[in-house]
DNA sequence: TTTGACATTATGTGCATGCATATTGATAAT
DNA sequence: ATTATCAATATGCATGCACATAATGTCAAA
């Protein structure tokens, strides 16, 4: 039994998106309106309405008030990745992870850290260093400031047990963040860890969170050579 | 006149989301049903449905039919960037944008591309090199293949005049694609364009795209040092 | 104990309707 | 010619209702 009339608004967003990829309706051009939409295929406004509205989230369509609906024009191309917990994405490769913890204590932060947590830098924050490893290797090297103003159960945590990366994403919301990703010379610290010649650079990531307008963490990865970061377009 | 009517579908995700962010539903915890919650904040079912439902395609809730809707426990955190037209990107910065094409010709490909674009590796594909500049200042190295097969039109196009960049995003619609970061060990080639050492290692991006399941083009971008690329979460 | 049929239930969707709101373009006032 | 005003219009939203669909637990049969 193929149920599926051909009604559903899965459907008449399918029969909107082919005129647009056959070039019926080109970038830039105006379609018809809702209720136009709505005789043509024979079904309500608001099933159109449902349909226009996802196509105009995921930016196939920009839509205005009164303006009406146009293909959109495609500038910029949104891409987007799932960060994973680093053990699952270890052992989804079928290694074993291991971790062991460089440094765990309260520190007064360089400038730049407290100025990316936007905290009086002579407060002291927690620094965790750590080294992630799949198979024995040495794969991630993490480099972690915690703000324990916001954060405070942190302190109750037992970090030697559980790897921060993972308490804290299992225990702490956040509200919004930025993830920055480029090329990395690495210091002798990390070098040492990953096992590197000094100087080499490296794929380097940070990740900065928030929940509201205070800071929650800020975490530097250095990924061995060879490391692929993939996104889905 | 403050309209805003306090059980419009944002205002009652509103309240569910910050239900869910002072932990009075913790992650995992099943949240009350559309039914329940309707009554609750004296509104229709459709709106609460809507609400949870916009919830739930941002990944804040998991919802099951029968089973009801909990609050997620994130595993992985979604991160979104738009990936901009080099020119603009250098435009906005108040920079001068140039470019300059090294190379663009038909070639056959060196085997690992006409796998990535699973074409038959005799076929001639288009070869397109070239760097941009921002302020005179070599910035990106861009090694393109174009599939002629899918793209016709393209060999038409005077691309000393527009890059291949705008051109295909203003005129080749895809389906699908995936990009790829890493660090890159920079070629001699690629050195010399960037006036780099050889051997010096720069962030580098590859990016594969589909119209269906014909592929249009692969590119590989490798940028200047220092050079970041910045995602929201 | 296991299996399978079935009622139950929570979410998912379609529709008609009425109203809200933003934007435009025409018209009138300056 | 410029500006203010206003009606027209396309999208946006809330609601009640009915029915669809998937998953679950129950209960009976094997």
């Amino acid at each position: 039994m193929t149920t599926s009339r051909s009604h559903t608004w899965q459907a008449i967003q399918e029969r909107i998106r082919s005129n647009i990829e056959n070039r019926t309706w080109c970038p830039g051009d105006l379609i018809p309106g809702e209720a136009a939409l709505a005789e043509e295929f024979g079904c309500a406004r608001t099933t159109v309405n449902r349909a226009l509205r996802e196509l105009a989230a995921t930016g196939v369509i920009d839509r205005k008030r009164k303006a009406g609906t146009r293909v959109a024009i495609q500038k910029t191309r949104r891409v987007t990745a799932e960060i994973p917990v680093i053990r699952e994405q270890v052992e989804r490769n079928k290694q074993t992870y291991k971790f062991s913890v460089l440094e765990n204590r309260m520190l007064q932060p360089p400038l730049h850290v407290s100025k990316i947590l936007a905290t009086n830098n002579k407060t002291k924050l927690l620094h965790l260093r750590s080294v992630h490893f799949a198979d024995e290797i040495p794969f991630i090297y993490e480099d972690r400031w915690i703000n324990t103003k916001t954060i405070k159960e942190v302190e109750s945590v037992d970090l030697s047990q559980t790897s921060v990366n993972e308490w804290l994403v299992q225990n702490v919301p956040f509200t919004n963040g930025e993830f920055i990703v480029e090329a990395s010379v690495v210091n002798a610290k990390v070098a040492r860890a990953l096992q590197l010649k000094p100087d080499e650079s490296v794929l380097g990531s940070r990740r900065t969170t928030w929940l509201d307008d205070q800071s929650v963490t800020t975490v530097s990865l250095y990924y061995a050579p060879g490391y692929q970061m993939r996104f889905e377009i």
